[in-house]
DNA sequence: ACTCTGGGCTAATACGCATTAGCTAATTCG
DNA sequence: CGAATTAGCTAATGCGTATTAGCCCAGAGT
């Protein structure tokens, strides 16, 4: 079976009797305002259209300068295959009924250099993310220079979470982490807690800083001034005499950055015979576990991930309409609070 | 800020001095043979592709004929990202391996026609697949006009699963469902059961009818006869005084083409204060449920899903790189018996 | 001196489409 | 009735690349 020469628009136009030129204003609906073609004209092309089973070239569209209304999903973290229990499968919800919504079709993409296991934009010379008309970009990434290149390429992207390049601003769909933070603080505070400590992981990235300075303008908002001490950054687990030296120092609420170190700590209370909220309480800055063990009883905030994942696709859908090139573009979603039992009142 | 033109292999051979078919050469690595450049101009060109951070159009090399190599992954049933199924889990791991090692990239499609929720490749006249060399097909779809329109459109693709259109036996990685499901009935034989039923449901595809020929031709085997009797297709829940009916009239054994199926059975059992496999015996045809609750104990025999995913790219690789229009070809992967627990000697 | 060979390159073309400047005939206007 | 307008279309060009026929030149062979 030969590999048959798939008809183009040329062979169209022949079929119709008209010029190519009017095959493809047809098909792409040009034929408004200044151009016109007469809708008998029109019919006619569409009904060879469909005797030839024309399909046109998304390659040559694009090459083009047109469209090939395309969206490329991209993960720095792998979220390949994508699995419901993974953290980025709401985004992934979120992005898929956004771009149904604007009759977008969707690739994610997977590529991994083969060495480090990293992934990659950028490998053998080559962007994978360029037959797409744009990206969304999730997850986080170390190499800052692969970004650095996609934006000066004019490559459109957004990024689900907030990113920033040299100082600047990305366009991005962000959760307002420092609100909710903030809020948890209060929230805390609301329950007698005044003296709480906040912990998080040493290596830092934007949502990180993000939840440190809600953290900070809670406190200021408190009017405590002791906020040097109350913040604690370690990667290793916790010993269980750290906990009690806290406890005993006087600490009575714990908020966590993730909702992994939150589990943590009341895990090692339970060791010590402590129990949260009774002898402590708990917080944490996030629901950032996997989607399937969403577990409402933990003090923290929801991260808006499926509204993120259809902002994210409305905002690159805006860039692409935009014959202009458009400013970076920042968008930040409220998280909601969600109570939990495991803040309680200070123990007297 | 202006969306800068990216460089151009005219670009490159005006900084470099030299002609664009040169630039191309080089950068494709098809000066061998026939066609000479001096090695000093190569590297004179990589130099300039090094400093003007060329990247070159995907869209371009497509369209002048050439490879982007990227591979295609769609799914028929929806596999992204809602109602996932870990199911197909397994086979995108095969994938992703064998991709990584033969140096593709991948793209996961997405499109659902808005209506009926179901996955079609064409939509708005458009074929999304074909910014991909090629692609690999899973899932199951009633729609058989769209992998026949695939096909007559000369798109490589292989599918995962055997599959047959009009007849025809199309490019596939599949596994031997036959073999392996006469494996099973033998096992069961060899246990003393000599009345077993298989146990399916009415809606068929190439699969179910593979078992069901496996389960006759181990019936065959044996010299029995009465596989007209033998043989089920209910879709709806199995009442119990059926099951009781079955066991009553001398039936030993339960062969579920299904995992879930033959969960069900035992369930059923329980309720009726019969045990497995005790008081009647029950195997699957294949690991067929989610990768997650992959269950040792059930009789039945795994498929191999990752190899079948790494078979399809090799066997698509394959068809890329033969010039020449390839013939359809099949590839049959044997499946391994797991014992279980579920199948014990006949009561007596 | 003349052809032959082959290394190293260039010029030209095709891929399939979108876009736009203009062209022609029909219609309207003054 | 000539000029201006407009509807409906065509011709030409460019997008960035791969491919191929063929050109030029140096050296070898006779």
């Amino acid at each position: 079976m030969v590999r048959k020469r798939r008809p183009t628009q040329i062979d169209i136009a022949r079929a119709a009797g008209v010029s190519p030129a009017v095959v493809s204003l047809v098909i792409n609906d040009r034929a408004n305002g200044k151009i016109r073609i007469s809708s008998q004209t029109q019919d006619r092309v569409w009904q060879v259209v469909r005797d030839l089973d024309y399909v046109p070239n998304l390659a040559a569209r694009q090459l083009a300068g047109g469209r090939n209304h395309l969206l490329g999903v991209f993960t720095f973290d792998s979220a390949f295959p994508v699995d419901y229990n993974n953290f980025y499968y709401p985004f992934l919800v979120g992005i898929e009924q956004m771009a149904e919504t604007l009759r977008y079709d969707l690739m994610l993409f997977t590529r991994t250099s083969g060495e480090d296991g990293s992934r990659r934009i950028y490998r053998d010379g080559t962007n994978a993310l360029q037959v797409a008309d744009g990206s969304i970009l999730l997850g986080g990434t170390d190499d800052r220079a692969e970004l650095s290149r996609l934006k000066s390429d004019g490559y459109p992207f957004v990024y689900v979470g907030r990113r920033e390049l040299d100082g600047e601003q990305l366009t991005y769909v962000g959760a307002d982490y420092v609100s909710a933070s903030t809020e948890i603080v209060e929230y805390v505070a609301s329950h007698g807690h005044t003296r709480s400590l906040l912990m998080g992981p040493s290596c830092r990235n934007e949502s990180s800083h993000d939840r440190e300075q809600g953290f900070r303008v809670g406190l200021e908002r408190l009017g405590r001034r002791d906020t040097d001490d109350s913040i604690v950054r370690i990667d290793h687990e916790i010993p269980g005499e750290q906990l009690e030296a806290w406890l005993d120092d006087g600490i009575t609420a714990f908020i966590a950055e993730s909702v992994t170190t939150a589990f943590r700590l009341i895990e090692l209370g339970k060791v010590l015979g402590k129990s949260v909220p009774a002898d402590f309480s708990v917080a944490a800055l996030g629901n950032t576990g996997n989607a399937s063990d969403d577990v409402p009883w933990i003090t923290t905030f929801q991260i808006p991930r499926r509204e993120m994942g259809a902002g994210a696709v409305q905002l690159l859908h805006q860039i692409l309409s935009n014959p202009a090139n458009p400013p970076n573009l920042q968008q930040f979603l409220a998280c909601r609070l969600q109570p939990g039992e495991t803040v309680g009142p200070v123990r007297s």
